[in-house]
DNA sequence: TAGTGGTCTAGACCACCAG
DNA sequence: TGGTGGTCTAGACCACTAA
């Protein structure tokens, strides 16, 4: 064994279930996850090869490898033929996920509100049908919201979605992120496609978000889609760039 | 057979190459790719299951799995259980990748050009020495760049790499993109790690971006490590927002 | 009930890299 | 030369969905 091998800890990963509902390449990788943001494995460390690493927990090495390419895949680790596998150098970050800004803003301890602007059933935009795949001229959900963190306004967001998803209520607006209306609602996110970019202030968005006139604004274009292919949401977001930003990590494939 | 069920030509698939290097699932998922963005496979249609793709293709059904999921993780396919594979509506967009500005502008199909601002061996400042891991007051190699396309300026890039790459030409630098660069120093990018935001234009950004004084910029900030884990490039840059914005697929798992 | 994708196994051969 | 990850096979059982 290498001098910087990493030798974790057998209990870690001694209770895998085998009759519960999580996969068993999923509590691996969670459990690895969770030891190397905690720092218990080093960066720089080297794991196992794959097959030892399956032989100690019973696994195959498929099973393993898929484990590990998890992580590969969230920038946490580097797989290197005729090397090993590393922990990545570097602080890590979260990834930008398939969540909504309200969602973003908890998991980071905050303390997110939601002030609706305006929330009406109307016509839809040519821009925006193109956009949603409906017909030119069908009603439509149309929100504007204005997003808060610990009291201070971060973000505008105006959404369109489809007719038959008008009847969400302004309380529910009010208390959870719109992705989980849906999720309640049985509507799912599966794909969405987004567009960042910059802009200046215009309109009344000094005021509401508590900007210089005319200053800069980070911008983001979304549309999201359900497993069906559906077209669920078209969003068209601002934000003050000192409050927000987006943090990606980027693997090689 | 279902009537919305896909049947594409056989021959698309049929000279697969069991001797090169190219992997089976590359071969397939390739083609599919190209398939459905050109539109032969069109939006919703579905996949037959993956064993008959499998049969049909001489292959077993872990390998077309792993063809599928490609797709999947790029958000042209969707797979639900008990269901069966689609391929998703709404128009197909390109991934933010791993790639410098200089490729993504070429590939665009666009005539990039650069500039080079400045070129010189200094000392590293204190908070680019923490994101490139290297000791304070090391000597690092600090780049300015202008990137025009067409003859229109679209980003300022500010880069600073360790001081063991220092020996990189202002010839090179004008030809071609850094990635590249460094590619053809046997130097590869693996992980990266970024930051999208915007702020306000100053010093002599407005000139050499043609762009009013005081307007916004949209500017990203990058960490790059090779596959030792070894920060090898900080970059600071800022675009013109009428010129550049970052596309994203983004995909729920 | 029949069909789908989700997971898992136990092997195999190969290309690449270090010593 | 020995060890690593990269790829591939040929099965298996299960959970979920639609008819």
């Amino acid at each position: 064994m290498a001098a910087d091998e990493a030798v974790w800890p057998d209990e870690l990963f001694a209770d895998l279930d085998r009759t519960g509902p999580v996969p068993l390449y999923f509590q691996v990788s969670s459990r690895l996850e969770q030891a190397i943001r905690s720092g218990d494995i080093p960066p720089g460390a080297r794991l196992e090869n794959e097959i030892a690493i399956g032989h100690r927990l019973g696994l195959s090495r498929p099973t393993v490898r898929r484990a590990i390419q998890e992580l590969v895949d969230k920038g946490l680790l580097v797989r290197r033929r005729g090397i090993g596998t590393q922990v990545v150098q570097g602080q890590v970050t979260r990834q930008v996920e398939l969540t909504s800004l309200y969602e973003d803003l908890k998991s980071a301890h905050h303390d997110p509100a939601t002030r609706v602007l305006t929330r009406e059933v109307r016509a839809v935009p040519a821009d925006v049908a193109e956009r949603l795949g409906v017909a030119a001229g069908d009603d439509v959900l149309y929100l504007r919201r204005q997003r808060s963190t610990d009291g201070v306004p971060v973000a505008l967001l105006e959404n369109w979605l489809p007719g038959d998803l008008a009847d969400i209520s302004l309380e529910q607006l009010e208390q959870q992120g719109l992705y989980q209306i849906l999720r309640s609602r049985g509507v799912t996110i599966r794909v969405a496609k987004q567009r960042i970019g910059a802009r200046r202030e215009h309109g009344d968005e000094a005021e509401l978000l508590d900007v210089d006139r005319g200053g800069p604004l980070l911008t983001m274009e979304r549309v999201a889609y359900d497993a069906s292919g559906r077209a669920i949401e078209f969003g068209r977001h601002c934000y003050r760039p000192d409050m927000y930003s987006f943090e990606t990590t980027l693997v090689a494939k």
